[in-house]
DNA sequence: CAATTATAATTGATATATCAATTAAAATCA
DNA sequence: TGATTTTAATTGATATATCAATTATAATTG
């Protein structure tokens, strides 16, 4: 059997792809002049869909490390997008609360983001779209851990 | 139209197998023992093909910016991967070699990459790889700025 | 040939990712 | 109830990504 260069592979192009698409997103918003990253205004949508949700379930829903998610907020604390404040009920928890700046912020990064999620999609149909959702699924689902043991020893 | 949320996009889902698959891919090299990141063997890999190039050509073709090879240079050079000299021929170019700790550990560590490698592709067939190829680098035209112009004016 | 421009690599600053360790509070359970 | 375990969040350490600025050298060109 042969061995495929790194670059060679479809987990190469799969990275480049998304290289690219993040380039083109993050180009995108910038123009609204926020001094956001796109990760951050993920994050921030995602807790005005779930005001509710902790640090821990937000890590959860963007796909995201704990730690990682405590440095972003704290960077949108300090921007001024969103305030921490310690939960009533849970003294450990922190409830997460999207300011005025933050809304607003929002509310005009949403049609950007819109534009280049169409520039990327251009000339695709849905057919397509979701054998490629099918293929993403499969790949993770192999990688996974519990996945990974049955492989092996069936 | 509908706002999707970004997990409810492909991006989020390609994000999403590329995680997973990194994941899988350090843990299975982590056995090896020598310390090493995918990306470093990845870079390794690469000089050992392509001995004479220096580094913005393999940043290139790692995908990767010209400040992150410097540093990953940096780290396998303090490891003892890869010796960096100053060229003959031009002194504003560095010639990397492979030592020989360099090429024992791509030797013990090309095996493993086999391995995560056929367990991330588990169950697809080649035409289904070559269609997401194909879904991925139309992508990847997409987001590219060039492409970009053309599609707004048209 | 001297001045300008281009190139190769490094460095700095900042954001993010990941793993491990820590802290504080809540929940469990013996 | 007091000791132990679990949970939520933070912090530390290190790797990587990205952009801008810098340094040293080479190439160009007026």
């Amino acid at each position: 059997m042969t061995f495929l260069l790194p670059q060679q592979t479809i987990f190469y192009q799969i990275e480049k792809a998304l290289k690219r698409y993040r380039k083109l997103a993050q180009k995108t918003i910038d123009r609204a002049g926020y001094g956001v990253s796109i990760n951050q205004v993920i994050l921030l949508m995602n807790l005005k869909e779930r005001p509710s949700a902790n640090q821990a379930e937000l890590a959860e829903l963007i796909f995201k490390d704990f730690a990682s998610v405590t440095r972003m907020i704290d960077l949108m604390v300090k921007k001024g997008f969103v305030s921490r404040i310690e939960s009533k009920e849970d003294r450990r928890k922190k409830d997460l609360i999207l300011t005025d700046l933050g809304n607003e912020m929002l509310e005009n990064i949403t049609p950007l983001i819109q534009e280049y999620r169409m520039i990327a999609l251009d000339g695709f149909n849905p057919d397509e779209i979701n054998s490629a959702f099918d293929f993403l699924k499969r790949i993770t689902h192999n990688c996974e851990e519990s996945t990974i043991k049955k492989t092996v020893e069936s």
